[in-house]
DNA sequence: TCTGGGGTCCTAGGACCC
DNA sequence: TCTGGGGTCCTAGGACCC
């Protein structure tokens, strides 16, 4: 019953660093590290001392005293992306990408052009190597899940076949944490009940199952557990939801408003150059002890300027700062949007909220806040983003800047 | 192992409608 | 008028993934 194996899960190795490494090559052979004050990235080399994201910079250093640490460089890390993005599409139009750095791909319709599919992935790989200079793992299999635990299998830098009819003798010694879904916490609970295995989670009644894990996605797992997740290949359709959030303390309220003004500033810019525009203004605060608080409204339209975005997200946090956390710190801010919608190029005013729509004055600041919004898009577009900065933000960019801060993009 | 930023999906309960 | 079932939308929180 079982089809032929002819589904890829192709997956660089120690993405961010092998780029350094392929870069730099006096680095290569020795542990390095790609962050700053926490790892993102780490050579096999690396993690033999137990170095591996995401953990701080302090422990990395301390674990392993001779380590190189180097900070990100996104722009390569994407121009590689997209080479390897390329070099998979040459295969088969079905590849779905599903990070920066992995894709699964579907190669049925492609053997009678570039033979079977282990033959397709060693090309693979030898093309990736040849004209990216990066090591990549593939698994082959059946179905998506078992490729992607197969490629992790492989690594790295290898390639590990999974032949139709031999799914059950593959999965059954690996360990339950290989199951796309379950973590620390879903592993800790399975162990309690003695499961360590795949084969033994499989070999409980899916009701058991179900039981621990709710109706829903405890019969997701089981049926991953028993290779009976057979989704297709899929092209991606656009993003749920675009976010932002800013880690560092955020409990004196000057200091907040700034921060969720540079957040909405950037989850705004972000939408209106993807022309979407959201419902739904989700914020998420993260007190000292890790955990999170949440809250969320959904507008009666969608938004994507970046004033009454900001102005949804300080009434929410405020909110929920005085409600639940008035004497706590503040460790991180966030601002996401969701339901999403694509919208026109000249798009309408849309209210924030009823009475301040139905003023003319309402009218007027949405409109100047477009206006203002497209403004600093043209002029970033121009001359790059740091040349435009809001008024507000300007005394914080002058100040210096936090390491994790001038990681990003 | 307490640490970044960007996401997805699921659960549970409440409000509300018929 | 306190009593059923079903559906939808929304909110808050948590686990997980890269």
């Amino acid at each position: 019953m079982s089809s032929a194996a002819t589904i890829l899960h192709a997956d660089l190795d120690a993405f961010y660093a092998a780029v350094e490494v392929r870069d730099r090559p006096e680095l290569r052979g020795l542990p390095v590290a790609v962050g700053g004050g926490v790892v993102l990235s780490a050579t096999y080399e690396a993690r033999r001392f137990g170095v591996s994201a995401p953990i701080g910079g302090a422990e990395a250093r301390r674990r392993c005293p001779d380590l190189v640490v180097v900070p990100p460089r996104f722009e390569s890390y994407v121009a590689a992306s997209r080479q390897v993005m390329d070099i998979l599409d040459s295969f088969t139009p079905k590849v779905e990408p599903i990070s920066i750095d992995e894709a699964f791909l579907d190669v049925a319709g492609s053997v009678h052009l570039f033979g079977p599919p282990e033959a397709i992935a060693r090309r693979i790989r030898e093309r990736v190597m040849a004209e990216v200079g990066l090591p990549i793992s593939i698994g082959v299999a059946t179905t998506k899940h078992l490729a992607k635990i197969a490629s992790r299998v492989a690594k790295p830098d290898g390639l590990v076949v999974v032949p139709a009819g031999e799914e059950d003798v593959f999965l059954a010694p690996l360990p339950v944490d290989m199951v796309w879904g379950i973590g620390p916490v879903g592993e800790e609970r399975l162990a309690r009940y003695g499961i360590h295995t795949i084969g033994e989670l499989r070999a409980l009644p899916e009701s058991t199952v179900a039981a621990w894990f709710g109706r829903h996605w405890g019969t997701h797992l089981w049926r991953r557990a028993n290779n009976d997740d057979r989704r297709a290949v899929e092209s991606p359709g656009r993003a749920g939801s675009v976010g932002a959030q800013s880690a560092g303390d955020a409990t004196a309220v000057d200091r907040r408003h700034t921060t969720l003004l540079a957040l909405a500033d950037r989850v705004g810019s972000r939408m209106r150059r993807k022309a979407v525009a959201g419902r739904r203004v989700t914020v998420r605060v993260r007190l000292d002890d890790m955990t999170s608080l949440s809250r969320a409204r959904v507008l009666p339209g969608p938004i994507a300027e970046t004033t009454p975005l900001f102005m949804t997200a300080v009434e929410l946090v405020d909110g929920l700062i005085t409600e639940r956390a008035a004497a706590r710190r503040i460790t991180l801010v966030g601002i996401s949007m969701s339901m999403l919608e694509e919208t026109p190029h000249l798009q309408l005013v849309l209210p924030l909220t009823g009475d301040e729509s139905e003023t003319v004055a309402g009218s007027r600041r949405h409109l100047r806040a477009r206006d203002l919004d497209a403004a600093i898009d043209r002029a970033r577009e121009r001359f790059g983003r740091p040349a435009v900065v809001r008024g507000s933000l300007l005394r914080d960019t002058l100040e210096e800047r936090s390491p994790t801060e001038a990681m990003e993009e």
